[in-house]
DNA sequence: AAGAGGCCCTGATAGC
DNA sequence: TGCTATCAGGGCCTCT
């Protein structure tokens, strides 16, 4: 489901909501997901309290009381949801689903607090939790991942280095999160479309200043996307249930057949799969 | 070393 | 109506 401004927009939202909260109880329904969720998960979590949630790239880390750390990544249709513990219709009831049904059947993990309880859904199960038991291991783990887009590493330096002698195609650097942290298949289209570069090109033909434009339009969209709510296909929604509004602002993804919205522009939206992922360009500004 | 492909899963949709 | 095939926002792996 999530790249980093959809996961942006959960962190966003949990964080007004269950900070300092105790957690009373932990549910959970299925240890099957990606990783397994490891045996002593509800032992771990019980009676703590959530500091703070924060975010690196697609992962939300949850800071708990005793300096350790929940991590979670949503993989591709991981969702979290929050509903008030006394009411129990409350979730057929509003819109925290556009469904009127109860989804609850990948209902995985339940998290209770005294007066609401987090639920983490996901049909596909590519998502996991994970323990880190101190701010050393945490650093730890993301050691091998490449800066956020935000960060003032990823800059003209750092890509022009990654370029240089290298024949990988754009689209895939963008992607390898070894590289850079966060993007994913949609708004690596987006930002492509964005510099008027062929996502197959390969980096070491790049110039210059189409490298500084990467920088500077990856920024420019994932901001812009966090800023619309996220995106919302297929199943994205806040934790409030609501839709974000990016989609409506896709230049490309998704697009396939119909025409450029450049100015002027007389170009055909393609589709072509690259690294295995369904790709969007225009056939005539991004040649 | 790049790149194609497979795999982990379920669900929505398209085509017959 | 009901089958099958294909495709999904991630990330890991292996083989060539």
């Amino acid at each position: 489901m999530p790249e980093l401004p959809e996961v942006e927009i959960v962190r966003q939202s949990l964080n007004k909501k269950i900070l300092e909260k105790k957690v009373k109880k932990v549910l959970v329904r299925n240890r099957n997901l990606r990783f397994k969720i490891p045996s002593n998960f509800e032992i771990f979590l019980k009676e703590k309290k959530i500091i703070k949630v924060k975010r690196f790239a697609k992962y939300l880390i949850f800071n708990l009381s005793d300096n350790s750390n929940i991590l979670l990544h949503l993989g591709m249709t991981g969702t979290i949801h929050l509903i008030k513990n006394e009411n129990k219709d409350f979730l057929t009831n509003t819109s925290f689903y556009s469904s009127p049904q109860l989804p609850d059947k990948h209902n995985h993990v339940e998290i209770s607090f005294k007066n609401l309880k987090l639920i983490y859904n996901d049909p596909r199960r590519f998502g996991f939790f994970q323990i880190i038991e101190n701010k050393d291991l945490l650093k730890k783990r993301f050691l091998n991942l490449g800066p956020e887009p935000f960060d003032p590493r990823f800059n003209e330096k750092y890509i022009n280095f990654f370029c240089k002698n290298k024949i990988k195609k754009i689209k895939d650097l963008l992607l390898d999160q070894n590289f850079v942290s966060g993007i994913g298949n949609i708004y690596v289209s987006e930002i492509l479309f964005c510099c008027k570069i062929n996502p197959s090109i390969k980096v070491n033909l790049l110039k210059k200043n189409e490298l500084r434009k990467i920088i500077i339009n990856t920024r420019k969209i994932l901001l812009n996307a966090i800023k619309k709510g996220g995106s919302s296909i297929r199943d994205f929604k806040n934790i409030n249930g609501n839709k974000g509004n990016f989609q409506k602002h896709f230049k490309v993804y998704d697009r396939e057949g119909l025409n450029c919205k450049r100015i002027k522009c007389k170009g055909i939206i393609k589709k072509k799969f690259l690294s295995n992922r369904s790709t969007y360009f225009c056939n005539i500004c991004q040649k």
